[in-house]
RNA sequence: GGAGGGAUGGCAGAGCGGACGAAUGCACCGGUCUUGAAAACCGACGUGGGGCAACUCACCGUGGGUUCAAAUCCCACUCCCUCCGCCA
């Protein structure tokens, strides 16, 4: 949520600021004049129960001096306020809820760097990288045997199952297998591994209760996205970003502490409710893949660098793996919805010819904790952390990258060289 | 799944219908003393909302209820501990 004092304040600024990611001034306008309308009501009914209470006092009192007539006398005319406090209470309540939905439903103000734009056509792309451009080789050129889809080529070395996922599950559950799924594998604790110097590893639950799901701005928002357990009243997370900037849900950090870094490998499960058809063709999309999350909670003064760690760290893996990609600056209309800013991660296909999304970086300011109520101990008082998070990286598109990007003529696969420890030293994925 | 016990401020822990936002100890912060520190002593010391302010409201696991009045009584739920059962 964004913080309701500084719209009181600067209402001008803020309506300005969300316009640029095309929130409309009446939306606005409507969040505050509900706002007024409940601190009046909430006065009132404030002053109605501070006069009850006052009376009650003086129940006992009177009841203590022993003038039990003029205790039941003040009993009976508190009894009456009460009536009226509770009917003022009800209004306050009733204009209170639309006022927290109204406010759940606003999108977080975006960074002044964001780029302005209304749409993912006006990202703007930043930067590309692929291996030797340093020395000034140009982009790669790629040959026959690398443009076939990562689909075919798991099908063929027997390391991608589709339709069996599809059995257990359904479409868009894959299935790998052999050295398919030790490379899934291999990747996740590679990530780890890189990121251990600085980040604490955490194993969080795959499952999230709804007031988790709120934090993060997942729910009521995205809800149509989100597989839910409604038995049990649980939802199974989107991404590592639910229980890592849960996990110190309603505490008081100690500044010295901050900024705190977690990494999480976890599974994330998406609905992609309306995606159906376009792009979903092997691991384009998928709606259960493995990722390894990068996150911090930090102070606002951290934030920059925070966010910057975490993008470089993304980018060292790609560099690593040798996989060529762009890196975007989304334009606020293409924002995250609790997102300030967000840099995507974007690695290139030769099978399928694509750039695909592998990782967003995205500062949030203090909208998820201002929801989960995480804060730290300021010059004078408690203040809000700030959270910032980013992939490093999702596997799924990355092994598609992988298995296209690095085929062989003979159709077999050879992978980095970095890989080799996590792999038993077998960097070639041969037909079984 | 069954039986019992518990949940109170940063921590420990009292309170069990009325003067309780809450004793006490520890921690933290400010000060006195000291060359400095420790000890001792003095003081301050939960969070959030509303109000220009005086001030006021909410919060004692969560949600309901009883009452003029609830941390305190009642109901439901969640979590933790002990024991029993089941189990990778």
């Amino acid at each position: 949520m964004i913080d309701l004092a500084l719209l009181r304040r600067e209402p001008e600024n803020v309506t300005a600021a969300l316009a640029r990611r095309g929130i409309s001034p009446d939306q606005v306008q409507a969040l505050l004049t509900a706002d007024i309308e409940h601190r009046a009501l909430m006065q009132e009914a404030e002053s109605l129960r501070a006069q009850v209470k006052d009376l009650s006092r003086q129940v006992g009192e009177a009841r203590r001096a022993g003038d039990t007539a003029r205790g039941d006398e003040i009993a009976e005319a508190s009894k009456q306020l009460g009536d009226q406090e509770r009917a003022a209470t009800a209004r306050a309540e009733e204009v209170g809820a639309t006022v927290r939905a109204l406010h759940l439903q606003l999108p977080n103000i975006p960074s002044p760097d964001a780029p302005d734009g209304l749409s993912e056509d006006e990202n703007v792309e930043l930067r590309q990288w692929w291996p030797g451009m340093d020395d000034g080789a140009s982009f790669p050129t790629y040959g026959e045997h690398q443009r076939v889809a990562h689909w075919d080529i798991g099908t063929e070395l027997g390391i991608l199952d589709l339709e069996s996922g599809a059995r257990l599950a359904g479409s868009m559950f894959p299935l790998y297998r052999g050295d398919g799924s030790r490379l899934l594998r291999a990747l996740t604790q590679f990530a780890l591994d890189a990121h251990a110097d600085a980040y604490e590893e955490i194993r969080p639950p795959s499952v999230a209760l709804t007031e988790t799901m709120m934090s993060t701005g997942h729910l009521p928002k995205s809800e149509d996205d989100m597989y839910a357990i409604e038995r049990d009243n649980l939802w199974l997370i989107p991404t590592g970003e639910v229980p890592l900037t849960s996990m110190n849900r309603g505490e008081i950090l100690n500044v010295d502490d901050l900024p705190l870094r977690l990494t999480a490998a976890t599974q994330c499960f998406r609905r992609e409710a309306g995606a159906a058809g376009r792009d979903t063709r092997g691991l384009l999309r998928v709606h259960e893949f493995e990722k390894v999350e990068l996150f911090a909670y930090c102070t606002p003064e951290q934030a920059d660098e925070a966010q910057a760690d975490i993008l470089s760290r993304a980018e060292g893996l790609l560099q690593q793996l040798g996989l060529p990609y762009r890196l975007l600056d989304l334009c606020t209309g293409d924002l995250g919805s609790a997102s300030a800013r967000t840099f995507d991660l974007e690695v290139y296909t030769p099978g399928v010819d694509r750039w695909l999304e592998v990782s967003s970086v995205s500062w949030f300011r203090d909208y998820q904790t201002r929801r989960a109520n995480v804060r730290y101990r300021a010059e004078s008082g408690t203040a809000l952390v700030h959270t910032v998070n980013g992939s490093g990286l999702a596997w799924a598109r990355i092994w598609a990258a992988l298995v296209e990007t690095y085929r062989q003529p003979d159709g077999t696969v050879k992978l980095p060289d970095v890989l080799a420890p996590y792999l038993a030293g077998r960097t070639t994925l041969t037909k079984r």
